[in-house]
DNA sequence: CAGCATCCGCTTTGATACTG
DNA sequence: CAGTATCAAAGCGGATGCTG
């Protein structure tokens, strides 16, 4: 571990997580709470391997994350983040956050994994109903769909899909992103390739 | 710049920042807004010329900072950065708080600089005592002095001194911090080696 | 001196192949 | 599945030199 050898906390802070991918690790455990080695490969592509195991130990041995052999039926290793990992939420929320504009301009050819809508749309999506029933809203884009689940005055994302949504988007990441967070509007986006089924207020229950 | 080529917000933001170095750079910036290459170099100990003349660079094509020609008598390049840049400030603040607790295992012959100081009181700090006349505090740790100034709600941090401080605290930088913020108590502060003149009530006024 | 650019040795990274 | 081994390429840190 490379260290800055400043006495300032956030200098500190980037000798434990401020190396590369770290901080894209630790952005697939918070989506993916415990999950094996392979999965975390698979949510960072281009991730070589033996670095991989490299920040895995790192991280350890910082107590940002632990392992864990699970027993069979499941006979794997599992990786979870530690409470003081779960603390670097805070760290991707500012850095997501300051980063929305730039995918604007990301090529369209870049790597995407649908869950990795999960973190940001659970931070800027609020349920504006909380006394109605929940809605489901399906979203199709990426590599597996995933649910938006909106009830009781909160909103949670999932992967998987449901039964009967109230409402189902399919279309490229910009479009579902830019239509699930309201900047862009539904007629625009359809124009624009979106397709749309079901009940547009489920939309405008859950737009910030 | 190397980019993860992800279609993700904090991806897309490391590409910009995650780089050894860019984020202490906009840390300096956003502690002494417009500064001197020289400054810049002073305040990150370690940084190779060369690398710190990419960053800059980079960090210019990127839009978060700027760069201006002061005319005489100044005549030299200053470096500031743009509303963009300052936003990253949430970022730093995030890193700092997480990386608080790692400042107790941190050797006791690292770099420091007291205006590092700076950002983490202002944020900490409080002026309990909105309606009362302004009270200062100066502080000697480290190369330099810095003034903390408490009044109208707000306090604010700088380097200097000021006639007639309401309080002067003199020691190591775990023990300034560690009074000021509260963690630790004045007497066991003067026991470890800390000197303190003036009025405790100033140390109360602003503690969190 | 301020603001770099160049060179050099070392470390980190990325791509691939291989193993229990 | 969860890594380790190998190696080329890129990045980094340190020293030094150059230019206004």
């Amino acid at each position: 571990m490379r260290t800055y050898d400043q006495y300032c906390a956030a200098a500190r802070a980037l000798d434990v997580v401020g190396d590369r991918w770290t901080l894209l690790i630790v952005r697939e455990l918070l989506v993916q709470q415990p999950c094996r080695y392979t999965d975390l490969r698979y949510g960072l592509p281009g991730v070589a391997t033996n670095l991989l195991a490299d920040r895995l130990r790192e991280l350890e041995e910082n107590g940002v994350i632990s392992r864990e052999e699970a027993p069979p039926p499941i006979a794997t290793t599992l990786f979870r983040l530690t409470p003081r990992g779960e603390e670097l939420k805070s760290v991707l929320e500012a850095l997501g956050r300051w980063g929305r504009p730039l995918l604007e301009e990301t090529p369209g050819d870049a790597d995407f994994r649908s869950h990795w809508l999960a973190l940001p749309l659970e931070l800027q999506l609020k349920d504006h109903a909380p006394d109605r029933p929940p809605v489901t809203i399906e979203v199709h884009t990426g590599d597996r769909p995933i649910v938006i689940e909106a009830g009781d005055g909160s909103v949670r994302v999932r992967p998987g899909t449901v039964s009967g949504p109230d409402a189902k988007l399919t279309g490229t990441p910009p479009l579902v992103l830019g239509v699930l967070t309201g900047e862009l509007g539904l007629a625009r986006a359809r124009a624009d390739g979106l397709e749309f089924e079901g009940d547009p207020k489920a939309l405008r229950r859950v737009r910030p």
